[in-house]
DNA sequence: GCCGTTTTCGGCCCGACTGTTTTCAGTCG
């Protein structure tokens, strides 16, 4: 359910996150209304580009930049970001609630409920239904087939997706549906039909999160392969079954949709529900102006297949450089693959330490010398040991002789393994008046000062940036660990004011850290590419509490891949004895 | 509501599956 901004004309700023909500709102209504689907269209591509856009409107609007110029963005929609930054409010919102049920809008965002049927409902039965539970009692009642447009099993289902709704998961974070997603597709590919097999979708374009999982399978009998997944194990119940697509929900709630196409076409039907949709539709409009037509089968002209067995040949086709999965969002790859501009992604490959590793000494599972085995097995030169200062006292925070004892054990291992550095670090607390939980006289001894926040997360945004902008006013802290302490699904980002943290850690000479706990993915992908823009340097962190967790590293990796950041955007992609040179010079 | 090497009007992406229809609308991705 979307909501405008609270406290109308209050000089709490407006964020582009409560734009593009608005938006999105605008455009469910409007369907609802059955208005004119370009104009639904243009509020929606408005909201997307709202939220992936570099600068909040509000800056831009105070600096005298004007919205207009945001792509998707034209007169009518820059005024009404105007209106929201200033004043709160939007108009047409306002007008355009009160014309459609508050319950129409809820049954149209259940799964399988569109505005169409969602409207019907409202308005068909009597007495009118306030709630998804009066639907749900009038389908159970055998009222619902009565309408015109529905029937005895359009109303069974529609009964069912009520009760699914209830207690439906609605995301999920991408390393909890991994597991589902690797099992599938050993199942698919053992199965000898099968030439080819992949998880295409957000999942692919490495999403935070993730909805449902999209497979895509490459085969010269495909109705084998949509049977094969239908009586996959995990199966709890199938929603549809074709010759070439399925789809069902595994135990657990999650949603995975199977396409099946010919060897020939795999590329195409990869490229197409990989997504995002968008970037789909601005390749489609470079096909149309092509006079070629391309859809999940190929590139067509006219009759002929001109391109489609693998996704290359058909960005080659456009005359377009390939587009990483996780940049296919239509936010400005597309001009730049065509100019040759795509950014060198960085890869897991071209980070050389970890700059964010727990040890038993706090509340990590593992010794200091496990867990630097562990990095040197997956190919590191270094990790920074960052145990938690002694506020933590819940994570066992290291206390000063704590710490120095941790010293001696790290000199003892480097001297030991010259092969590989451990560098001496501390995952130091900001507290909530922005001082820092070690003193000055400690850190000056540390390769690596990591600050964070692990409290008081609700502070209004000009203390919490306060907090964060003294914290790394002190000279020795060189990375700002999860920054806006957000965990997915679960607690919002704190309320900071991003763009000043970032101008504050350019000065500095400090690193946003991106962390890879697949709970975190903090930064996200939009803050990532904003950093860059800024001059602002990153920095990966695993968060590893114990060995199995240098996994993380990858979760970082493809966040920062989706903020389009290239190995020299992070530091830890130096060699150890370059990054302590860049440290040093920071202090 | 946006947009423009067919530019200020007239376009705007494409196909599978379902259920209710009797040739198609709704929904999804």
């Amino acid at each position: 359910m979307t909501r405008a901004p609270k406290n109308p004309g209050r000089s709490e700023k407006v964020g582009n996150q409560d734009i593009a909500r608005a938006f999105d709102e605008i455009a469910d209504l409007l369907e609802l209304e059955s208005d004119n689907p370009f104009r639904i269209r243009a509020y929606r591509n408005a909201a997307r580009t709202m939220r992936g856009a570099p600068e909040e409107a509000a800056d831009m609007i105070a600096r005298g930049g004007d919205p207009d110029d945001l792509p998707g963005i034209g007169k009518d929609l820059a005024a009404q970001i105007a209106e929201m930054v200033s004043s709160g409010r939007l108009t047409r919102l306002d007008r355009l609630r009160p014309e459609v049920p508050a319950l129409a809008l809820a049954l149209s965002h259940v799964p399988g409920i569109g505005p169409r049927h969602a409207m019907d409902l409202c308005e068909g039965l009597k007495p009118r239904p306030q709630t998804l539970d009066d639907v749900l009692a009038a389908a159970l009642a055998g009222k619902v087939r009565a309408l015109p447009g529905f029937g005895r099993l359009s109303e069974q289902k529609l009964a069912e997706r009520l009760q699914v709704e209830q207690k439906r998961e609605k995301r999920f974070k991408w390393a909890s549906v991994r597991p589902y997603a690797e099992a599938l597709l050993k199942r698919l590919m053992a199965e000898p039909s099968v030439e080819a097999v992949a998880v295409a979708g957000s999942y692919r374009r490495r999403k935070e999160t993730v909805g449902d999982l999209d497979l895509i399978a490459a085969s010269e009998t495909p109705a084998r392969v949509t049977k094969s997944l239908v009586a996959a194990p995990d199966v709890d119940r199938v929603l549809a079954e074709g010759p070439t697509k399925a789809s069902v929900v595994l135990r657990g709630g999650v949603q995975v949709d199977l396409r099946a196409v010919p060897r020939e076409s795999y590329g195409a039907a990869l490229l197409y529900f990989t997504g995002s949709k968008a970037h789909n539709i601005a390749l489609r409009r470079m096909a149309q102006q092509r006079g070629l037509k391309i859809n999940e089968y190929g590139v067509f002209r006219g009759e002929e297949r001109v391109a489609g067995a693998d996704e290359a040949s058909i960005y080659r086709l456009f005359g377009l450089d390939e587009i990483p999965p996780e940049l296919r969002e239509d936010s400005g790859e597309i001009d730049a693959a065509a100019r040759g501009g795509l950014p060198r992604l960085v890869g897991l490959k071209d980070i050389r330490g970890d700059l964010h590793v727990h040890t038993n000494a706090s509340d990590g599972a593992n010794t200091l010398q496990e867990m630097a085995q562990a990095a040197r097995a997956r190919g590191l030169d270094y990790i920074a040991v960052t145990d938690h200062s002694q506020r933590m006292r819940i994570a066992h925070g290291l206390n000063r002789e704590r710490l120095l004892a941790q010293f001696e054990a790290i000199d003892r291992f480097n001297e030991e393994n010259p092969d590989f550095t451990v560098l001496k670090g501390a995952e130091v607390d900001i507290l909530p008046d922005g001082t820092l939980d070690l003193e000055d006289d400690l850190m000056r001894w540390l390769d690596v000062v990591v600050a964070a926040v692990h409290s008081d997360f609700g502070l209004p945004r000009d203390k919490q940036t306060e907090r964060v902008l003294r914290a790394l006013d002190n000279r020795f802290v060189f990375i700002l660990a999860h920054p806006t302490g957000r965990l997915l699904l679960e607690r919002a980002p704190g309320d900071l004011d991003m763009a000043r943290v970032m101008r504050a850690a350019r000065a500095r000479g400090c690193c946003l850290e991106i962390n890879g706990q697949p709970e975190r993915l903090d930064l996200n992908d939009a803050h990532c590419r904003m950093a860059k823009a800024e001059g602002v340097r990153l920095s990966i962190g695993s968060d590893a509490h114990r060995t199995s967790d240098f996994a993380n590293l990858d979760g970082a990796v493809a966040q920062a891949r989706r903020g389009w950041l290239e190995a020299r955007d992070i530091v830890n992609t130096l060699p150890s004895g370059k990054l302590k040179a860049l440290i040093a010079a920071s202090r």
